[in-house]
DNA sequence: AAAACACACTACACAGTGTAGTTTATTTTG
DNA sequence: CAAAATAAACTACACTGTGTAGTGTGTTTT
């Protein structure tokens, strides 16, 4: 009566793959269906027949890249450590994903694809949201430990991300990976703006 | 023997006021020739008599663009007005573009094109460069004035539209126009931090 | 017997061209 | 100065060529 299942895990994850790895190259408008197929070495049917549609298919590479992304931002705030230290950390991890170049092609293809999809992006930001970010918590620690002045860590938290952002992550994305020298300058000076701001005399 | 010539530049520009509409609307790819032909009341030969391409068109729209949002970034260092005010004036001239909302379905457009394109992207960046940015100059000034120690204005500046651009340009594009209250309070607060790093005790 | 394959096939959208005929502003002419 | 001549600009429309999402089906593999 029940049926005889194989294991077909390894195939998918083969053309979750070659997925990924062409809407990168190409994005996605530039990606057809059979040149996922060709690369995944399976037939254009099998493709399909796990994935019912190229967006579903699109929106299965993102989910799996986003929670690989999610896992480096957890920093917990830590007494001993010096705040530009902590700060850095915070900083590197975003940086982190546009310094690959496998993710900076992904992060690519995502952001067109969330400037053409409203939908896509907010149905996709608000899961990455769900384990959010522990900057406001760690502001929060460093305020209650008095080695800083946050009257409102949400904001300050946003404005951090927002220089990081700024600074870093976008240029990537249009420009490429920046140099080392440079975005340990423009990192140390960032930091040094953001302490100057909620440090106590 | 004089050719006759007529006057041309009326239908021109009808078809490049429509081409921006309809890429604004629909995003590049998803924009027809034939789409743009009908709502600029023209036959498609004729818009292709006048562009050669749908990319040359959609330059041509860019170019447009480019040229009116490059008027608002010329502020001069007054040495009467509050450092705030002056900073302020900066902050506005790039939020003014993606508070628009033509412009900011050109701007979106316009990501898109840069991240597919990095050719178009350089290519346009360098031009709108050409007639660059005045916040080095002013940094430069108000240093000159001791109202500001800035020991690299390059970099400073370059802090300054990152948090511009990670604060509100960049969640514009994404999420809509910022409210009001919340960007006032966003740009009162960058501000704040940038002042103190570089203003003297 | 489930999964994968090969492959033909539908259906559509769209960039760009070719061409023959029509409009319109300007110049020429009476 | 008005009417006719003219050439550039424009229109309508058919047509080529191509790319590609998605399906249907019969066969092979595991």
């Amino acid at each position: 009566m029940t049926g005889k299942k194989r294991d077909t895990s390894r195939k998918r994850s083969t053309i979750l793959d070659a997925a990924a790895q062409a809407f990168t190259q190409d994005g996605y408008d530039n990606t057809s269906m059979d040149w996922i197929a060709e690369l995944a070495g399976a037939s254009k049917r099998t493709v399909y027949n796990h994935f019912p549609s190229k967006e579903e298919l699109f929106r299965a590479v993102l989910d799996r890249f986003f929670k690989e992304v999610q896992a480096l931002k957890q920093i917990q705030y830590d007494p001993q450590k010096s705040l530009e230290a902590q700060l850095e950390a915070f900083a590197d991890a975003k940086m982190e994903v546009s310094r690959n170049p496998a993710w900076l092609g992904l992060l690519k293809v995502t952001t067109t694809v969330f400037i053409t999809n409203p939908d896509v992006a907010v149905e996709t930001i608000q899961q990455a949201e769900e384990g959010g970010d522990s900057l406001v918590a760690w502001l929060e620690a460093a305020h209650g430990d008095g080695r800083l002045i946050v009257k409102d860590p949400q904001m300050a938290a946003e404005l951090f991300w927002a220089m990081v952002g700024g600074a870093f992550f976008w240029p990537s994305i249009f420009l490429g990976p920046m140099k080392a020298k440079k975005s340990a300058a423009l990192k140390k000076e960032m930091i040094q703006m953001f302490l100057s701001r909620y440090q106590p005399e």
